[in-house]
DNA sequence: CAACCTCTAATTTTT
DNA sequence: TTAGAGGTTG
């Protein structure tokens, strides 16, 4: 600890705000603060410790357990993991009938339940006229995440909607009351319930009462409902620190505003304000790269950052002439490396978005390398692991309807209609799941279902009886060991994935996914932790090739997701204008908050900075050459160029 | 009414 | 390169 991070360390009482650039300790001023409030026998439950990706969440965890054997006990993790934890704590004192066996849904259910919706609400004709699933659920969630109305939201972004809005507001009422039968939070719910919590009900007053310091890591980030959040809480702490980088904001896309940590010295009263100058992580030559970048952007406040490191190499921009090239010698370059005695998992590939991560899997798998994939498909996102999922979110709360209506429909015979009509007869219940249990010949005859469909319930039915019996002592469904309930399911699931994806190949590697997630599921000991976790904590990643186990994994992983990590060696790949940066950000005239992007990615790295581009993007996407971030750098003697001179 | 086939449109970022 | 929509068959 340098001094200035000591005084801010040691900060005793009131709203802090530590402004600082990129390795300068921010992180790790608040993991040693929360280290030194625990020297100060401050209760670890009464520090709450918050940040924004599951990723950064957890290496901020990780720090303070080193730091503290009772750093395990501190709130800790995501809003939306924090939120979840208190909610499960006080859900019936919400306005909103809500149970404890809630469970959340993910982006691609809420586009199920939206379309669910729609379709009971609006006629056929009329739905082109409304924003199509996918659409609500950004105009949702935008609404949530800015606070503002639903009128304005559509406005802003929608505004050829504007005249659709009777029927905009019926479906997201019909969607709302939809989430709140079958029990089902969004993400974006769980803040709003937890601000709701906190500010009107008097398990707000207990968690307040609970919470006595507060800590906001990447606060450039957060949103006009995070804000309030904190605010909330802010009331009644005896200290509460935030700290971040303007030109590390990054998250305008839900919301999120630099704003809120530049007006928080007028928000708050008597606010102390620290300064972190020196920086730690990044070569000289890597810092001066990425200054002259961020000079371009008008917006950003100019900050001072002396790097404490010696001088390094310049950074190398490679020109190769397609992606499989690129891919190809990025791994090359990797193994160099490596070979020079740094280890794999010192060594990190970033892109923008998470297609481009395709080309560098396969050279990886090729190379024999380990990865650790940040942001290809989503692993929990793939449909067959959404299966296995889905059996579970059954268990755990069985009025969950889109998940009967995907697992009901996957059975031989069984189609959307004969999956509906069960779900209607089920889901008044008080437990849909017993009454599906109980559902005999009669039932199905009166539903007019097919022989075929029959025998395929009649199987499901006895699996969830097995599955049942699982909770031997009675401790509820929820709290079956997931090892057991999986293995299980994954008999039953095992032939209908064979019909479902009849290429050998892509079944084999669909079901080792699955396995994967059986044995990942071996560290939890309930169903309700696993699948919370799921959606707010972890991501499975590691994809490991057939060879040396004893090697780390290399990192693949957006930018957006590699925020507050670091790694010796970067490669910051797929520079092209039109990807990096975006096409559709350009459009929507962000392209300073993509230059920040591009900024977080380069001060990732310690030791060595790549930038690689390719001529050739793809066969039926025009090319619109490097990108200009590579482009407006040129005459600063920045850094060196390999590969084919294209300019 | 489910299953199978063919064509098309879409591929930003996270919880 | 791939999911999902839409149309046809059985
Ligand atoms: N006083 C110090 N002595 C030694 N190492 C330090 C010191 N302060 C910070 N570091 C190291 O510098 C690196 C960057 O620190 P940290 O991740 O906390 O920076 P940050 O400001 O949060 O960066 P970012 O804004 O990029 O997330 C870490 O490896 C950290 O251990």
């Amino acid at each position: 600890m340098n001094e200035e991070q000591l005084t801010a360390v040691l900060h005793e009482q009131g709203p802090a705000l530590v402004v600082a650039g990129p390795g300068s300790g921010k992180t790790r001023v608040l993991t040693h603060r929360v280290a030194w409030l625990l020297s100060q026998d401050v209760r670890p439950d009464s520090i709450m410790l918050v940040t924004f990706t599951k990723k950064a969440a957890q290496e901020m965890i990780s720090r303070v357990q080193q730091l503290s054997y009772r750093g395990a006990a501190v709130v800790a993790g995501t809003f939306h993991h924090i939120a979840y934890i208190f909610l499960r704590r006080y859900v019936s004192s919400l306005p909103d009938l809500y149970s404890k066996s809630f469970t959340i849904i993910d982006q691609g259910d809420q586009e199920k339940l939206f379309k669910l919706v729609i379709q009971s609400l609006i006629d056929q004709e009329d739905r082109r006229l409304i924003p199509k699933p996918k659409d609500f659920v950004r105009i949702v969630s935008y609404m949530h995440s800015t606070q503002m109305s639903l009128l304005d939201v559509v406005r802003e972004e929608f505004p050829n909607y504007i005249r659709q809005m009777d029927r905009i507001n019926s479906v997201v009422n019909g969607y709302k009351e939809r989430k709140i039968q079958g029990n089902m939070m969004d993400f974006s719910d769980l803040l709003t319930y937890f601000l709701i919590l906190l500010r009107d009900t008097s398990a707000g007053i207990e968690i307040k009462n609970q919470i006595d310091h507060v800590l906001v890591d990447e606060y450039q980030d957060v949103n006009a409902l995070q804000e309030k959040i904190i605010r909330e809480l802010s009331g009644t702490c005896k200290s509460l620190m935030v700290v971040g980088d303007d030109a590390q904001s990054i998250y305008s896309f839900r919301g999120g505003s630099a704003e809120f940590m530049l007006d928080f010295e007028d928000q708050y009263q008597s606010v102390t304000k620290y300064f972190l100058t020196k920086n730690y992580r990044s070569r000289p030559s890597i810092l001066r790269l990425v200054n002259a970048s961020i000079e371009y952007n008008e917006e950003q406040i100019e900050k001072q950052l002396e790097s404490l490191r010696p001088e390094g190499d310049l950074p190398i921009v490679t020109v190769t002439s397609n992606s499989r090239e690129q891919a190809a010698y990025v791994i090359s370059k990797i193994q160099e490396y490596n070979e020079s005695g740094i280890p794999f998992d010192e060594i990190a590939i970033l892109y923008r978005a998470r297609w481009n991560s395709l080309e560098f899997e396969k050279a990886c798998v090729n190379s024999g390398i380990r990865y650790d994939i940040r942001g290809g498909i989503r692993f929990f996102e793939r449909s067959h692991i959404k299966d296995v999922t889905a059996l579970v979110t059954i268990f755990v709360n069985p009025r969950e309807i889109l998940q009967w209506n995907r697992i009901l429909s996957m059975l031989s015979g069984v189609g959307e209609i004969t999956a509906s009509k069960i779900v209607q007869k089920i889901q008044s219940k008080s437990n849909p799941l017993t009454a599906f249990l109980t559902l005999g010949r009669n039932d199905f005859s009166s539903m007019s279902i097919s022989s075929i469909a029959i025998s395929s319930i009649i199987s499901l039915q006895r699996l969830f009886t097995e599955l049942a019996e699982l909770d031997e002592n009675h401790s509820g469904l929820t709290q079956i060991n997931p090892m057991r309930f999986l293995s299980l399911c994954l008999e039953f699931l095992e032939p209908i994935h064979q019909m479902k994806f009849p290429d050998e190949d892509e079944f084999r590697e669909r079901w080792n996914d699955v396995r994967e997630f059986m044995s990942f599921s071996d560290r939890y000991d309930s169903l309700d932790n696993l699948l919370a976790d799921i959606l707010t904590m972890v991501n499975i990643s590691t994809r490991t090739s057939k060879l040396d186990d004893k090697d780390r994994p290399i990192v693949l992983s957006t930018v957006h997701q590699a925020k507050g990590l670091e790694w010796q060696v970067v490669f910051v790949t797929w520079l092209n204008q039109g990807v990096f940066p975006h096409s559709m950000s350009l459009a929507e005239d962000n392209l300073e908050e993509e230059r920040r992007l591009f900024y977080v990615a380069c001060t990732r790295a310690k030791d060595f900075l790549h930038l690689t581009f390719s001529e050739y993007a793809r066969s039926w996407q025009n090319s619109e050459g490097v990108s200009q971030f590579i482009e407006e750098i040129m005459d600063e003697n920045v850094f060196q160029i390999f590969g084919n001179d294209i300019w």
